[in-house]
DNA sequence: TTTAGTAATAAAAACGATATTATTATTGTT
DNA sequence: AACAATAATAATATCGTTTTTATTACTAAA
């Protein structure tokens, strides 16, 4: 009998994923499914990008991710095509897959755009936000400002933590804005952007100013100062391009 | 020998497509590349999704499809993951591909998107357009205008013309736009529009209210009346939401 | 020494077949 | 008759291999 995925992966890739691994919950219920081979490949090559194991403009060579993964060429190639729809991973006819690019220009042109769609969620938000909508903000600003107290005593074990309850607030600042399809684009903005940032903080204690704007933009919107908020994140957002932009990280 | 891909195109399907052929041009030059098999796939389906010949939310057969284009079930998987880029396709594990379903809310939804996309872009080449935009602008306007007239002739021949002159002339609006995040978030919308768009009109001659409207557009546009530009074209964009609405033609 | 052409190699794209999962039909039980 | 459990079927996900294309290495001519 010919080896299978299912039996294959488990301790030898599985505990290297960032997503949560949706193993059973103590037996309360099942509603979660084992995810397909497809999808388990898809999520870790995702988080790898981000995290930069796999450098921006480099090859994906199939042959060594297919031996390195345990799987056939065409489950990889359909993880490595999800990803297109992320835009982290481009494409040529017959040129194989490589991880998007990364330039200052880039980087730039994504920044303008987040501001755009970021502002425009929280001025709706604001608007339209609910007392629900009020709470969870309440609630993952104090996450957030909790994660930042721990990662200052201990960086190492706190950041990723941190990282999850950054992305958590910031959702929750654009959450009652109801279009779909723009919280949709904001998501492949996000998961662009945190590339950027990896490469300049590096796992490190977040600057302090970062905690300031996160207040100053707390305050404003839960005061329902829709200029001031707007302001304040626009200003959030575009200051980690001027930290990448002095460090000379990247080209162009 | 076994028959491969390349020979068996061709007569049967590949007239059916609606991109362009990249056939030899005459011996000039040879930049053009055959597309791969995914590529071919992935471009018929998406037009068949959008004409409405795969009607929203159906179910798209594997197995069907497979012999419809006689390529094999990778090749094909591949083909329906791109279009999940585009969101045409919507899949969830072992449950296959669907046609990503339309209703009104998504209609009221993608077009309140398409508006501040559109009208930002729009702003941005006003204030940035330099000559050449202006030019491209007042060819792709003609060359409208033109289409409109012959549509009025000649509704059934000439429809397919006039629906690419009507995107060429939009994209024309928002080209000095820097942006290509949001020219590709554009491209995204403008596309499922157009399902909804051939929804009402049906290939029929265009309601003439549409001419005027671009007309308006246009003349705001090119004396950089920037205030008065957007406003028309957010209402060219809102009314094809009340056409459908109407009609009643959609659940939700 | 470069350049152009060709052979050898490596890699990607595509295929056909198998294993796995979901769905439907069937049967037996209360 | 309705329900649950199970068998049969259909459809999806995955695999291993083959064909096609691109890239590199090599050779010979200018």
């Amino acid at each position: 009998m010919r080896q299978r995925w299912s039996g294959r992966f488990g301790a030898k890739e599985r505990w290297l994923t960032a997503e949560p691994l949706r193993t059973g919950l103590g037996g309360a219920r099942f509603t979660e499914k084992k995810p397909t081979a497809i999808e388990f490949t898809y999520a870790v090559v995702r988080s790898r990008i981000i995290e930069g194991v796999y450098p921006p403009g480099s090859k994906l060579h199939l042959e060594t991710l297919k031996s390195s993964f345990g799987i056939s060429g065409s489950t990889l190639r359909e993880a490595l095509t999800r990803l297109m729809a992320d835009r982290l991973v481009i494409t040529e006819g017959q040129k194989g897959f490589r991880v998007t690019p990364m330039s200052l220009s880039d980087l730039e042109d994504l920044t303008d755009a987040r501001i755009k769609l970021e502002t425009s969620a929280l001025a709706e938000s604001i608007k339209l936000g609910d007392d629900a909508w009020e709470d969870n903000l309440v609630t993952c600003f104090h996450r957030l400002a909790r994660a930042q107290e721990r990662l200052e005593v201990d960086p190492a074990i706190a950041f990723d933590a941190w990282e999850v309850r950054n992305k958590e607030f910031h959702e929750a600042l654009a959450a009652a804005s109801p279009s779909a399809w723009l919280a949709r684009f904001r998501q492949v903005l996000f998961q662009s952007s945190e590339r950027y940032r990896r490469l300049s903080g590096t796992r490190g204690p977040v600057p302090f100013e970062v905690h300031n704007e996160h207040e100053e933009i707390f305050k404003a919107t839960m005061a329902r100062d829709t200029d001031k908020a707007v302001s304040a994140l626009a200003a959030h957002i575009r200051r980690s391009v001027n930290v990448i932009r002095a460090k000379a990280l990247l080209p162009d």
